[in-house]
DNA sequence: TTTAGCACTCATGTTGCCAGAGTGCTAACA
DNA sequence: TGTTAGCACTCTGGCAACATGAGTGCTAAA
């Protein structure tokens, strides 16, 4: 079962050979390269072990062999000749960070756009789940007589807001003596603890101050539902259209499909765990990912992990260039998130 | 050149045949409806007229025809039965509405959502640009010693924020002093004003309580640079897809790479006239644009014009069901929004 | 163990053929 | 003069036959 040094060399040929060119290979061509000594006959010998093996697949019994999944999978646990990474592309990489943004959200976005140009894939990142963030300030700005805008301003500078109506008889100075409450109260609560805040410790004191008191604070709970998922940011979803291997308009129908819809994709993302990973084909467990790979690493502040940079591409991704692409990425986002987060 | 009764027949038939089956329809086929009294014969010879007068054309040689651009133009132009739009499909617009939204953009994008699904086309809509939007409250919020958030609240219940380094050396005492300043003087501004108001009345304001006070105007004007461009909001976009008259990977992928872009189909879109538009094909002076059409309907606050809202689909579009959609949803959105902001 | 050689397989492209859908034209009909 | 039936013609699409070329598996010799 352990393969000789013979057929890990065919088969990393054939691998290298095949994600650059998106054609079988077959033994005569591989002969011709330089790395391979041996004749054409010995290869397919090889091959035909490597094929016994599950390594490699013929697309039909007298084409060249291409890469089965176990192969792939063979091909990035033990023979990945991890590619260092551009200076060019650290250059762009840095130039993300240098400008002095402090939103996280600005940061997590600019790096899904730029990983996506740099691989031509496309990329997803999972931004923090808005809930875990605490609240730094709580601003209302009355729009008319009945309506206002709640605005949330969190540790990592994000800015949430909604619109909510007071209930019926509320004056002006009312409502200040409740964001002044709530400021007071909230300051620093992770933003998914508000609602059991508000009915624990707010209601009674809102009691002391606000007529309306019961409906304000029914008011207020709803206002601060906070979404429980993580924000999903994407850079060049329409890549894949770009790539020989999705000719099949059903196929990248369904691809686009759950690209759209969010959903399945951060759903798939989120189960990987920390680190890095690769998951190739059926290893996601998803149908439409047939001929995909998924390259997922997470992100952190200090020590906490706090989101998952992604990378979406055809099976025959180019592994050697885009994981050390995607470790340097989010190592760099590491860095520069727990210097400007980690005190606060 | 004018058509006589029964070519105007045959090409309304024509089309209405072609925009159902989406293939050519032949003189016989077109004999057995209803509609037609004539032989196949007799069509035969109209069609070989309507053919040369350039409404109807060929695939090949013994083909049945579709309709060429000219045929679609006069349609629309003259032919169209616009349906009613389903009271299904009333109440679901009208349940857009119904939530108390107060938030501009929201409405904006959920028309923008509801459109795709009841079409199955792509729907595109253009927001009311920011800038021209008047500021309610302006907001600062610091997160640590140098940087804060600026908040900008609009009279639509927009809130744009973003962040800012603040000059060296200013005390919050200076900074609550500016917020206090500028939301007096700047309150009902157009924000496109903003940047000329800061210097001009601004500036001597400040000198007078905050030390650095030329550092801080120009880093003022900087945060409040606002884009210039409307907001653009997308619905299906990948409903193309599902469409059968894009086959061609090819053409797929322009028409994609257009769309994720933004700027070429809003810049598209924004050249038509107030009122319901329809550009047929290459009436859209763009080659990605050659099977498609695009139909625009402005939406407006009181009399004024305030956005567009448009729908992207084949040539081939149901323009008899879509347009009267368009024309309710864009009525219908006018009046809520009159509603609401007419009077602030 | 390696390799040369050969028979075999299969995808691909070409050709010819046929059926079916559709056209254009002509001649007869109302 | 307008309408229609009929017929010859054209083109697509599907199918089968065939050649080609890339590639394989196997055998026998080195």
């Amino acid at each position: 079962m352990l393969l000789t040094d013979r057929q890990v060399l065919i088969l990393q040929v054939i691998v290298d050979d095949f994600i650059r060119y998106a054609l079988p290979v077959g033994s005569r061509s591989l002969s011709k390269k330089e790395e391979i000594s041996f004749s054409s006959a010995t290869i397919r010998n090889e091959m035909a072990d490597l094929e016994e093996l599950g390594f490699i697949e013929k697309t039909h019994t007298s084409s060249g062999r291409i890469p089965s999944e176990k192969g792939y999978r063979y091909y990035v646990d033990h023979l990945l000749a991890p590619q260092k990474v551009k200076t060019a592309d650290v250059q762009i990489i840095k130039s993300i960070y240098a400008e002095r943004i402090y939103e996280l959200e600005k940061i997590v976005q600019k790096s899904a756009r730029i990983l996506s140009e740099m691989t031509s894939y496309t990329s997803i990142v999972l931004g923090p789940a808005v809930k875990d963030n605490r609240l730094r300030r709580l601003q209302i700005v009355p729009l008319n007589a009945d309506t206002a805008i709640a605005i949330i301003v969190t540790d990592t500078g994000h800015v949430e807001n909604r619109t909510f109506h007071f209930p019926a008889n509320i004056s002006p100075g009312e409502v200040e003596k409740m964001v002044n409450i709530l400021n007071e109260r909230l300051a620093g609560v992770p933003l998914v603890d508000l609602n059991a805040k508000i009915y624990k410790e707010i209601a009674v004191l809102l009691r002391q101050h606000i007529q309306n008191y019961d409906l304000m604070t029914e008011v207020l709970a709803e206002t601060f539902k906070i979404p429980s998922n993580e924000k999903v940011f994407f850079g060049g979803k329409t890549n894949m259209l770009k790539q020989p291997d999705f000719t099949d308009l059903d196929k990248v129908r369904g691809l686009m499909a759950m690209i759209e819809q969010e959903e399945g994709i951060s759903e798939m993302i989120r189960r990987n765990p920390e680190g890095i990973n690769v998951k190739i084909g059926r290893e996601n467990n998803n149908s439409v990912m047939e001929n995909c790979s998924l390259i997922t690493a997470t992100y952190s502040i200090g020590a906490e992990k706090i989101g998952t940079i992604a990378l979406l591409g055809p099976t025959r991704m180019e592994y050697s260039r885009v994981i050390p692409l995607l470790k340097f990425i989010s190592a760099d986002m590491s860095a520069v998130l727990t210097t400007l987060y980690q005190n606060d």
